[in-house]
DNA sequence: CGCAGTTTTGATCCCCTTCAAGTTGGGTGG
DNA sequence: CCACCCAACTTGAAGGGGATCAAAACTGCG
């Protein structure tokens, strides 16, 4: 949504349409596999994640969501969410009920837009963590510059360092790993030399060593013109 | 697009349409990565499938358009694809020019409303893909029962059996699975008895029995009422 | 009939899982 | 301020699913 391409005059429109603001705490379901979503949902403050649970129980995220981040568009079209969104941290967010949904679309073409582009950039991705079923490491390492162009984006990233609010469980739920391979390959990375991961932080010393190793290309986030990240 | 809840009369309208007539002979991209699409696709005839190349060279496919696929909607917000298209069969596309694309979408809201549906589907599978790398069989398993829900939707199922034209190779590049072992899997549910595999096409006779086995629930797909498949 | 693409089979190796235990660290209450 | 506790992280050993390499058999087609 906070996307160079809209003139300021429709950003200002999107800022005052009536967005209810909710808190959602740690662990909590924001929006719930088979439920309809009644809103679209904007991430104001902390890190959710959309997963599905497997037949025999283990958890599979499919996404993460940062600040600045949507959900809930099936509200576009009235359709049952095909996986629930959870709140990795604590989390504010913002809501749009959808029956403003149709008529905010109509009038402000680039709303309907920025919907399009926001799935698209999802769905590109999705398609990225199907292809990196490669080897663990590559995948971690990916994901990690993954988390980290998306920070940079939000201005979140500090000297090649930002927050990275989620368990090692967490990461290995998103690569399909074991908690105890992602430990094994989190402990390669350190090794490597490129970046330092500790509790809750990443910083990354050599980008391009790191992108060359997991052939790291950000273009697939559509991001545009990236702001420096220093 | 073919699909119920749009009045008969705009689906006329989009019959309408300057859609242009194209065909695209097996083995070629008919959307290549990178490139900016000018137009709308539609599948009327054939199979093909969206895919990226890794690193080392190995293909990935990430999901297979049937007849009455879309793809293309990237023209929508003029961006890159970040994947390629490629006829897996002999393909009958239609295209419609991404100038056009604007116009209709405002003056036919079920137009743009099908657009988001047949995204959302298609996201949805996407997912599914993403939690299903779990065990080889399984997937396979379930990648057959989303084709043949899929097919039998489009009336292409006679008797519970429907054409694969496709290669083991593709499969195994649909599941992240050399051939050789996409090859063992393939035995493997031979043996099950819930269905016969062929060169070119597949059988199923236990549909209870081979949605319990891989735990697979159409109901993601979003279709509605699927027509009787006999 | 011969060739090329596909399917099949066999043997060996390795990434990741599984199970099981230990360690660290932050938070809470006495 | 320390003792405790729980969550997260770490380590070890053994087993299995799938990869890899190599070759054979089958299919359809020109």
């Amino acid at each position: 949504m906070r996307r160079a391409g809209a003139p300021a005059r429709e950003v200002a429109a999107v800022a005052d349409l009536p967005w209810a603001i909710r808190s959602v705490s740690r662990n909590r379901d924001i929006l719930s596999i088979g439920s309809r979503p009644t809103s679209l949902f904007l991430v104001l403050e902390g890190w959710a994640g959309r997963y599905n649970v497997r037949r025999e129980g283990s958890r599979r995220f499919t996404g993460f969501m940062l600040p600045g981040d949507l959900c809930g568009i099936h509200a576009v079209t009235k359709v049952d969410m095909d996986h629930s969104v959870l709140a990795l941290t604590n989390c504010l967010i913002a809501e749009l009920p959808a029956t403003q949904l149709d008529r905010v679309a109509q009038s402000l073409p680039s709303f309907a837009k920025a919907l399009w582009h926001a799935k698209l950039i999802e769905e590109a991705i999705l398609r990225k963590w199907l292809c990196n079923s490669e080897d663990a490491q590559r995948s971690l390492a990916h994901l990690l510059c993954e988390l980290h162009v998306r920070m940079s984006v939000i201005g979140q990233v500090n000297q090649g360092s930002f927050a990275l609010p989620i368990t090692q469980a967490d990461i290995g739920d998103a690569l399909s790993v074991t908690p105890v391979h992602t430990n094994r390959m989190v402990q390669k990375l350190r090794r490597s030399g490129w970046m330092e991961i500790g509790r809750g932080f990443v910083k990354i010393f050599d980008v391009e060593g790191l992108y060359r190793y997991c052939a790291f290309n950000p273009s697939y986030l559509h991001l545009g013109m990236v702001k420096g990240s220093s």
